[in-house]
DNA sequence: GAACAATTGTTGAGCGCTTGACTAACTACC
DNA sequence: GGTAGTTAGTCAAGCGCTCAACAATTGTTC
């Protein structure tokens, strides 16, 4: 085996600090979420993806792949949210397999309410620390690294909101 | 209430990117420490923090705040490495309610045998995809937002390794 | 069209984390 | 030197996630 390519002191730290960073923000956006709405963060993004998908539904597959969940994951969590009135399932009509996971009014209704607390985080933690130059770079930054692990960018990217 | 500063659609398309980019290298470096070494990421990085302390060994709540880890998951935490083998607790010598976390030979053993796969899928995974530039700002960036958070960047960046 | 493979979605067990309560010990103040 | 308040660390309950197994349907191949 050859040699690792370990790393040099700046990467260490480059490395370092990017692990505190995105954690950080990560812990304070669900923490936000939570005191503010009673879900984790991850709940929301399924409320976001559902609002702005065609008829505010969704199939189960493609909304995992969309939330980047695996599908227990994303079944465990339509549980949840269909017990909070806030999603419903329904059959698929040409797929008798498939289920299809549909957005309530009462769960339009909680995310609207959660909505401007959610992107006052969102700035805080995220956009006001940064300049401009910082911003643009981290959008492209992170364009790479998606592209490394085999995701379209794009595709994240232009995700309707 | 004032109305929210909603985000443009170039600040939607940044943050989805970010949060895709963080999560999967967050979820790709625990993958990869599990499949390794049988334990989280963040057990490892408290491994990491033990190797660089004073006599491999640290306070408990110095160590949790080292690790960005609450008194109560590094505690959990411990208790699973001690069941390993891999730590062991210490009575500390000036304050009784203390306790001192040491890293084993053991631990010390496993931490040696697991650095190179995990340096490794650092670096595929954060440093490969991204220019020098985008390396630097993106430290930058990191700092930026640590600093926002009221954590101090150079400490952080410095701890030993 | 029958047999095998792949896909869809759910479920249960186990794990790591958070919250909150708790004990024990240290510190400050009068 | 009490007493009140703070700090160190642990623990139990609950939650969200992963993994592996599973049933049901669809696709494929001969």
């Amino acid at each position: 085996m050859t040699e690792p390519r370990w790393l040099q002191d700046d990467e260490k730290s480059t490395w370092r600090l990017y692990l505190s960073a995105t954690r950080l923000v990560e812990e304070a956006l669900d923490r936000q979420m939570r005191e503010d709405a009673g879900i984790p963060h991850s709940y929301y993004e399924i409320l976001v993806h559902l609002s702005g998908a065609e008829d505010r539904s969704m199939r189960m597959t493609e909304l995992a792949n969309r939330t980047l969940s695996s599908k227990s994951r994303l079944s465990h969590a339509v549980a949840k949210l269909e017990a909070l009135g806030w999603v419903q399932r329904a059959a698929c009509a040409t797929d008798k397999r498939g289920q299809v996971a549909v957005l309530t009014d009462e769960g339009m209704a909680a995310l609207v309410e959660a909505a401007p607390g959610h992107v006052e985080e969102v700035r805080q933690r995220l956009f006001d620390p940064l300049t401009a130059e910082e911003q643009h770079v981290l959008a492209r930054a992170c364009r790479n690294i998606l592209s490394a692990m085999g995701e379209d960018p794009d595709r994240i990217a232009a995700d309707t909101d």
